[in-house]
DNA sequence: CGACTTTCCCCACTCACAGGACAAAGACTC
DNA sequence: GAGTCTTTGTCCTGTGAGTGGGGAAAGTCG
């Protein structure tokens, strides 16, 4: 089958396959409710996005208490692939053109293995994809990577958690083996336009997404988009200083939020906590694996273990403190919390809330919701499948 | 005189209008050069705005090569008052819609005395202006007040530094006692459009402004456009912890910047240093004057006091790490530091830039300029021009 | 079965815009 | 100083996009 080669030629087709993408399948009329064309003119723009078949008619409407109207949706045979690599996984999904997700495979590897190996399995596992029947093709991917970005180039710059990337053509690379447009970010970014589009920050305009996973970073929306800052660092948020003198971190200063609460940090703590002797629950699960994890302490944790909890809730006052300035700072509408150690759940969120609500002043935290994200894993692909989607339903 | 009725009809005469207000008079064909119009296009909105008394013809511009171009220029007539009100004085400033300076005044006054008395004075301020010859009326006015602002309505909500303003509604009033349109903004955004507009921002589109008075705030800039946060709190960065269990804070907290440096807590820092007997220079002083104040500092530190340059530097030191941690999350492409206690110099500078390029990672201060504001106290009357034109040369 | 609604197609009329032709005004060359 | 070239500004016309009305098609409701 032939892929999307269209582009939207106009500003109103672009509106209206956003709005499709956002609404689902939708009848003209009602469109016509939501852009400001005139009637003959959302004709003329329809029939021709029909044309490009990028839409496609698809049966009739419920009558609105007349004539039943002609339903649109976007071509059902659009895919979008969306990739997030995370520093110890790798998330694929396809996705139709409404960003639903109808594949979905993960992967543990480390970053660290550098592109060429990364991108063998992305590609292995948007095979595999294909092969189960869900894609003859993809239409555009999205890509997150766990460290800054040259948005415009879609190059890593500088990733201190992924050395070997810097500077590696992604954008370019993945386009040629996909064959299809990709644009790359910020897996942190990724995740904000994800819950943007599908989860808890719906319709909301300014908002900070804090994903605590392996490293911290935290995607800044601004009046609905996306802030990358002039170098694509912006978000990185690990490095602020949590603790004066604090510990070591591996940026060369200490006391980095990063070198005190991250799943990394937080499985080093409870290594350390065993070997004190503070927690029989983490030492039998030490036994058991040979190591410990971020999961471990959530798991301990749930069971009740005084310790785990105390980790938890220590590591959140450290991210609460920092994060209270950013809301100081930016006034977001919402806050949200996502990442690996959503695990942690609700002691995780009650020890930030407290820290939030009491440093940073009224006005700013009088209506300010921090809730975990919504779609957990999936909100990396989302958010990719919803990059690409924004820059292909774009006038070119 | 009558004043300006009219407003751009599209935004074609709305970017007419900025490029005339940015580049000052110009002719046709240069404007030609910038918009993306037709010449007989650009020939029709040029005779419309003409038409409106907005712009007027500015005798012949030089040859560039051929038959001289008519010049054109923004009404010469069109007057904008620029009020920018401090926690202890007020500047009210007269500019034509180029937003030059044509008059200036100063005036000490403490905000605390209330919305009522303060607009007393800035009014008899405007009308000495106007009395002194330099307009016959105002096109509009921009107010900048120390504390956050309900952007769309013009009024400050919950301002900690100036109770009894809360809820005022200062656009409505100042715009029916002047009789033009009127926007309310916060002061430190309007120093912030002020440095975008004619100072050291200019062609900046991401950058933070720190202004450090009586209190501590900062501007946001992202793409070129102000960030408000989403109840006009944006910015608010002098309750950020900076010390942990540092000082008491008015706001209740500990620790807090704006408890530990700023303008009120340095003549505080000042005082006690000259009670220790650390300072002979600062004990003079304060035995001519009976009180100290940052200026007193800046003085003594200009004299080589150790002690006075300590002050500044530890002062430097917490704010700079303050600004460490905005410059790792916003990521901007230039910081200026502004307010009154720009006379501390180059000492506070350097403390500043230290402590920011050691604790932020080299990605976001590898090109990172970190300046003192040009306009000084210009920069908020200015940006308040900025502010209403912006307003007043959109479409309606 | 008829009246009313809603949707959609068709068509003619309007209007804005692009772009060429031309006139005006000055620079440059010889 | 005359002729040629450049640049600017105006005029005019053809084109094409968009608006809005009319009416047919396809429903619902009483």
């Amino acid at each position: 089958m032939r892929r999307m080669t269209a582009r939207p030629a106009n500003a109103h087709q672009a509106k209206l396959l956003k709005l499709l993408r956002d609404g689902g399948p939708n009848s003209r009329a009602q469109l016509g409710d939501e852009v400001d064309l005139s009637r003959s003119k959302l004709a003329v723009e329809v029939d021709r996005l029909l044309e490009t078949g990028l839409i496609v008619a698809d049966g009739l409407a419920a009558s609105r208490g007349g004539r039943r109207s002609h339903n649109i949706r976007l071509a059902p045979a659009l895919r979008f692939l969306g990739v997030d690599i995370g520093a110890t996984s790798i998330d694929v999904a396809v996705t139709n053109a409404e960003l639903e997700i109808l594949g979905h495979l993960n992967q543990p590897m480390d970053v660290r293995e550098g592109p060429v190996a990364v991108f063998e399995q992305v590609l292995s596992m948007a095979a595999k994809l294909k092969a189960s029947g869900l894609a003859e093709g993809f239409d555009g991917a999205g890509i997150g990577v766990p460290g800054p970005v040259r948005f415009p180039e879609g190059v890593p710059v500088a990733p201190p958690i992924m050395p070997g990337w810097d500077g590696f053509p992604v954008r370019e690379a993945l386009s040629q083996e996909l064959g299809c447009p990709v644009m790359v970010d910020n897996d942190v970014n990724l995740m904000a336009m994800g819950e943007m589009h599908a989860g808890v920050a719906r319709s909301v305009g300014d908002f900070l997404c804090v994903k605590i996973g392996t490293g911290i970073g935290c995607g800044i929306v601004a009046g609905g988009e996306v802030h990358r800052g002039v170098t694509g660092s912006a978000g990185d948020i690990g490095h602020i200083q949590a603790v004066p003198d604090g510990r070591p971190c591996a940026c060369g200063n200490r006391g980095c939020l990063e070198a005190h609460f991250s799943g990394a940090a937080l499985a080093r703590d409870a290594v350390e906590a065993v070997e004190q002797g503070r927690s029989e629950e983490l030492a039998a699960r030490l036994a058991a694996n040979g190591t410990l994890t971020a999961a471990d302490v959530a798991v301990a944790a749930a069971a009740g273990d005084a310790t785990a909890l105390d980790l938890i809730r220590e590591g959140g006052n450290r991210t609460g403190q920092v994060i209270a300035g950013l809301v100081s700072f930016f006034n977001p509408g919402l806050v949200v919390i996502g990442g690996g150690v959503t695990g942690l759940g609700h002691t995780l969120l009650a020890a930030i809330r407290t820290q939030v609500y009491r440093q940073s002043l009224p006005l700013a935290t009088g209506n300010l919701p921090i809730v975990l994200g919504e779609l957990g894993p999936t909100a990396g692909v989302i958010g990719a499948a919803r990059l690409i989607s924004d820059h292909l339903f774009s006038p070119a």
